[in-house]
Formats: C-alpha cells, structure tokens, sequence
DNA sequence: TGTTGATTGACAGTATACTGACGATCTAGG
DNA sequence: CCTAGATCGTCAGTATACTGTCAATCAACA
C-alpha cells in the first residue's frame, strides 16, 4: 500500500480534483440557467451586468467589471449586445472624457422585472439533488472559498473599493 | 419584515447565488492552475484530454468528449492544438474511416508525468483557505451534485456507457 | 506649467463553450 | 442489395474569458 508516492496517472483522479468539480458544475449552471431563461434572450452574465448597473446607476465599464467580477477586456462587448438590445444606455461623463456612464434603459428594467422568477428557479434548480441543509453548508462553504480566494484571480479592484466614488447607490 | 414577496433587485442577490458563486470559483480554479503550470503551457482542459487519453488509448473524441465532459465542437481545436504541441497523435481506425484514433506520443506522457506535481500543487491551492475538514465536506457535497445533475447539461453519454466498446484500459 | 505616470475604453490574439448544420460513413431493415 | 437513420468529425456563428497593447485623457508633482 503506498501511502503518498506518485500518485496514478487516471482519468479517476481528475474526476475527484476540485478543479475539475467547479468547471462541470459551472457547467451545469450554465445550462439550467439558460434553460430557465431561454424565452428571455440573456447570458448570465449579461443578467449579472443589468443587475449591478440597475443597482448602481451610472456606473462605468471599468468599475462594473470589478463589482461583478469579470474581465475589463470581455466587458465591453457585453455591454455592446445589451445595448444592441435596446436595454442599456451609455453616455459620456461631463467631467472625464475617458469615461462612459452606464444606465438601464426602461426595457432594461422591465426585462429585468420579468426575468427574475426565471432566474430563481434556475438557482433553486442547481441545488435541488442536495437535501436542504447540504444546499445551505455548500453555499456557506462556497462563499467563503471565493470570498477568501478573491485574489487569485484578476479583478482589479473589490466591489467595495470600486464604488467608493459612486454615491453607495442601494 | 416582508417574508416572501418578490425579491429586492439588487447585486447583493446575485453574490449569494449558487451560479455567481460556481462561475466565480470556476475563474479562480482556472487562474490558480495557470499560474502553477504557466512553465508548461498547458491549460486545464488540455491536462485533462491528456490524462484521459493516457488513460484510454485510442479512445476517438467522440467519447473523449463524454469522459471528460465537454463539447464535441471545442474538443476539434483543443486536440489540434496538442498535436501541434506534438503530444498527441491521429491514426485513423481501420474498421470506421470515420474514427480517428487518440494516442499520447511519448513527449506527451513526458509533459503529464512532469505537470502532475504542479497541477496538484494547483488543486491544493483551490481549497487551501479552507479548514482540512471543511475541504472534505465542499469536495463531497460537490462530486454528489455534479454526479445528480449529469444530465443537466449537454454530454451525449455518461462517462461509463462512452467506454462500452473500449478494453476497458485502466 | 509641463511632463510623468496612471486610468479608461478599445482592440488583437488565443482558448473555451455551445448551437446547429454538414458530408462522409456505417448499420439495420426491408 | 439498397435505402433510412444514426454516428463521426468538422465547421460556421455566437458568447465568454484572459493577456497584452494602445491612444486619449486625466491627475499630480516638480
């Protein structure tokens, strides 16, 4: 019995690595959450972006992306198709030619409105195999791991920092 | 204290929601392996077509695609790209002129052999801001829910049924 | 005030993912 | 034997992600 040499080169380990268990239940999420949504037309992250910009109204690209986590890079294409579909505005700020403000349009909030018992079912829908009380310790554990991991990856500013110029809009 | 009514719209939601919390750890899981294997060149779903072909040669990619549960369509390019890396090589099958046959050359046993103490320095790292018992708890809770909800999301056959025609190798 | 350094949004390049479609091929049924 | 349906690899199209770079702009300091 080996106790810690060199582990086996198999498939079966893979399957056990938490590198592996978050890509497949990304996954999965992905796929629900578009399966619950598909009548409304939006990614989850397209969702996540009106939420943060109805939640801080006149936000910029570079501080949205730091409040939901996801790359400047990737952002500005996003916000293109949401303004391809009419529900978010931007306009540029008075005080910085640099910087463009983002708003929902009335779309937006509507879309917004309607989507988000899709949206729930969908969350409610990922947890559902795990009894009640599993659901709550892998969400406490999972919050903890990414708030506590929130480093690794590159999000240029925390969520608290990137908003302290913004009026605490919610 | 309004129990049940329709929830607050707001982003605070969305950092509680199991897909915010799934795709974020996905995004640190991928960052954190990346840094520990950037001498290798070798990104998360490359590691484990490699592994999963050691495992099983001459597998075809249709079933390839089922082991390590991921799209047909990508999995083309990602084999492209490790045979230009010269770690794999296409024979085709001489019963099915469709089948093209996967195999490890021997560069690419090389490299597995000499990523796999990174990548599990990588794995490591993913859950290290976590109690030892907590780890455990997370990794468990998470393999029974990628496990239940397999079929949520598009794989044209389970792990097992993919390797039917297959010597079992392993 | 004038230049340095940082920031913003944009872009190019690479790599996953997924949908849907296609030709080539195999297999079963008639 | 020959056609209908399934399967294999591939490709086009869309959407995330991340690295690195760039011009325009701003802010701060000498």
């Amino acid at each position: 019995m080996p106790s810690k040499a060199s582990p086996p080169i198999t498939i079966d380990a893979v399957y056990a690595a938490p590198g592996y268990l978050f890509r497949r239940m990304q996954q999965i999420a992905v796929s629900i959450f578009m399966e619950e949504c598909k009548a409304f037309d939006l990614t989850p992250v397209q969702y996540a972006a009106l939420i943060a910009i109805h939640t801080h109204p006149g936000i910029d690209a570079t501080r949205l992306s730091a409040v939901i986590a996801f790359d400047r890079s990737t952002l500005g294409s996003v916000i293109e198709r949401l303004q391809a579909k009419d529900y978010v505005e931007r306009k540029p700020a008075p005080e910085d030619k640099r910087i463009k403000l983002l708003y929902l349009t009335k779309p937006g909030v509507a879309i917004l409105r309607e989507i988000i018992p899709a949206v729930e079912r969908a969350q409610a829908r990922m947890l559902e195999p795990l009894k009640p009380a599993d659901r709550k310790t892998l969400m406490g554990l999972m919050s903890q791991l990414v708030d506590l991991n929130n480093e690794a990856s590159r999000v240029p500013l925390r969520a608290e920092d990137a908003l302290e110029h913004l009026g605490k809009t919610g």
